[in-house]
RNA sequence: GGGCCCGUGGUGUAGCUUGGCUAGCAUGCCAGCCUUGGGAGCUGGUGGUCCCCGGUUCAAAUCCGGGCGGGCCCA
């Protein structure tokens, strides 16, 4: 049966700002009130999802080979210039410590808003032979950017989460191969897992990590529209290695620069994809691996039978869940069951058992899906069953749900009059366009379109074609607004 | 970068134009009664540097100046 009952949030296609404001006070996500522009505390509900996601992306991290490291949050100032591409882009939004005490330092320190250039310097140190490589080796961490423009919540902060991997390669080729790689480990977490599916796509020239060769991003669609990069990986050629000094010796004795790669996994902006894609107006709807509270037991007490005896049976009911490795709470509390069930929604948890006379009457218990909001009764003995075999349901419904609103809003269009077309019509939408690759045009369209940016390049399926806005020769390439 | 809005018990807000009563309401929290299949009700209780600094005034949450912080829209 379906519930028709009062939704506790707007709608977040017509009004996503209200809807991601509430939820991420209302579910005790993260508390904007610390006080210092972009910075925002994670509350105990919020880091737990944090955690988890954290976790799955290691687990697929370490099983590609890379080992964890922990790099310092200072960087002398020294080494932040090394590389001109590299300080370029990043000069404007790096925060400096001048200070200890009351000394003015010698040397100021950057707080990182990346690491390269605290980890090569080390590289250098520790490699020597051909033979040392390959390398890979990721942090998880706090990176911190002066933001200049508007900072919100998950999406663009001063401080932000992430992963960082920093792989070395003898040749070329390996490197470049990583950033597949890179990608499928994204793929394996981000969609098979978490069920938010994002566009694979090279950035055009003009767009590039600062010090890159290449750079391939991961953007996903955001309910209003608006695309979000939640990953990117970037081939570094011998930029870095080069710079830091980074030399090994080849099978000849001679002293060459390794090659190496970058990835970035942007857990804070993961963390906001997943309420966003998948959130309805209830609330958050959270993929059953990364929810810190997969099943709730809500009793039914009713006058006329005994409440012990209801509670005896949640307790018989969660240690079986619990001997099974889920993490259940049994909410005996005094609220009443409506106020538990906005309460639980609110925070995405993937499965409830209600549990009332009914149900131990008949040794039953009754549970209802969050992903499409349907209760069913099932019986005791099945209830395992029901859970192991369901969990994957929910995850392919959410997923499912995302991948179509993804590709329905992908627009192919051919001219220029076609794409302003088609832009006056929705402009919340992804263009699929030909792009000559100048930042020129790039410009115009942003300028003349409101803010409609290029993507980049798909990695498949790529076509040759004119420019739609000036007509020379271009490729395939995806346009879209940003966070 | 441009524009608009906001800061008052834990939370959300009224009051601010037109200065003056014990800073009102809702919610939360605590105790009790009653209830429990989608946000119940009643009774009693708890909780305030009105963002900060300075100014005007007999008197400032309210007016003026400066600062800090937050949100939204646009580029």
């Amino acid at each position: 049966m379906t519930e028709a009952v009062e939704a506790a949030l707007p709608d977040k296609y017509s009004n996503m700002s209200e809807w991601y404001s509430e939820i991420l006070e209302r579910a005790e996500i993260i508390d904007i009130r610390y006080g210092v522009k972009g910075f925002i505390v994670y509350r105990p509900f919020g880091m737990m999802i944090m955690k988890n996601i954290i976790k799955l992306y290691e687990e697929e991290l370490e099983k590609t080979g890379h080992k964890p490291f922990l790099f310092p949050v200072v960087i002398p100032e020294k080494n932040l210039r090394m590389e001109k591409e590299h300080i370029k882009g990043f000069e404007g939004e790096v925060f400096w410590v001048e200070k200890g005490g009351f000394t003015p330092l010698e040397e100021r320190l950057a707080l990182r808003p990346t690491s390269e250039t605290a980890i090569y310097p080390l590289y250098a140190l520790w490699f020597s032979s051909y033979k040392e490589l390959p390398f890979k080796g990721y942090q998880t961490c706090a990176v911190y950017r002066y933001e200049t423009k508007a900072t919100r919540p998950l999406l663009r902060g001063r401080e932000f989460l992430w992963i960082e991997t920093h792989n070395v390669y003898y040749t070329e080729e390996e490197a470049r191969q990583q950033t597949i790689e890179d990608a499928e480990i994204f793929y394996r977490v981000t969609t098979e897992k978490l069920g938010i599916p994002f566009l694979h796509i090279k950035r055009e020239e003009f767009d590039k990590f600062p010090g890159a060769v290449d750079t391939y991003a991961f953007d996903t669609l955001l309910p209003d529209g608006r695309v979000l990069q939640i990953g990117t990986t970037h081939y570094l050629g011998t930029n870095f290695t080069r710079v830091f000094n980074v030399v090994v010796h080849d099978e000849e004795g001679n002293l060459v620069n390794p090659h190496s790669t970058c990835y970035g996994i942007g857990l804070s902006r993961i963390l906001a994809a997943i309420l966003l894609v998948h959130g309805d107006e209830y609330g958050a709807i959270l993929p059953f691996e990364i929810a810190p509270i997969q099943i709730v037991i809500i009793p039914i007490y009713k006058t006329g039978f005994s409440n012990e005896e209801i509670d005896k049976y949640c307790i018989m009911v969660k240690e079986r869940l619990v001997k099974e490795g889920y993490r259940v709470v049994f909410d005996d509390s005094e609220k009443t069951p409506g106020e538990k069930y906005y309460y639980y929604d609110l925070r995405g948890v993937p499965f409830r058992i209600e549990v009332g006379p009914r149900e131990v009457q008949t040794n039953k218990v009754t549970i209802f899906r969050r992903d499409i909001r349907r209760r069913e009764a099932v019986a005791l003995e099945n209830l395992i069953k029901y859970i192991e075999d369901t969990k994957s349901k929910v995850l392919e419904t959410l997923r499912k749900r995302a991948e179509e609103r993804l590709n329905e809003n992908i627009i192919e269009v051919r001219s220029r009059d076609e794409l302003i077309e088609a832009y006056r019509r929705g402009g919340r939408r992804i263009f699929k366009i030909f792009f000559c690759g100048r930042k020129e045009c790039a410009d115009e369209i942003k300028s003349e379109l409101d803010g409609l940016e290029t993507r980049g390049m798909p990695l498949k399926d790529v076509e040759e074609g004119p420019c739609v806005w000036c007509g020379e020769p271009g490729h395939t390439c995806y346009l879209a607004k940003a966070y």
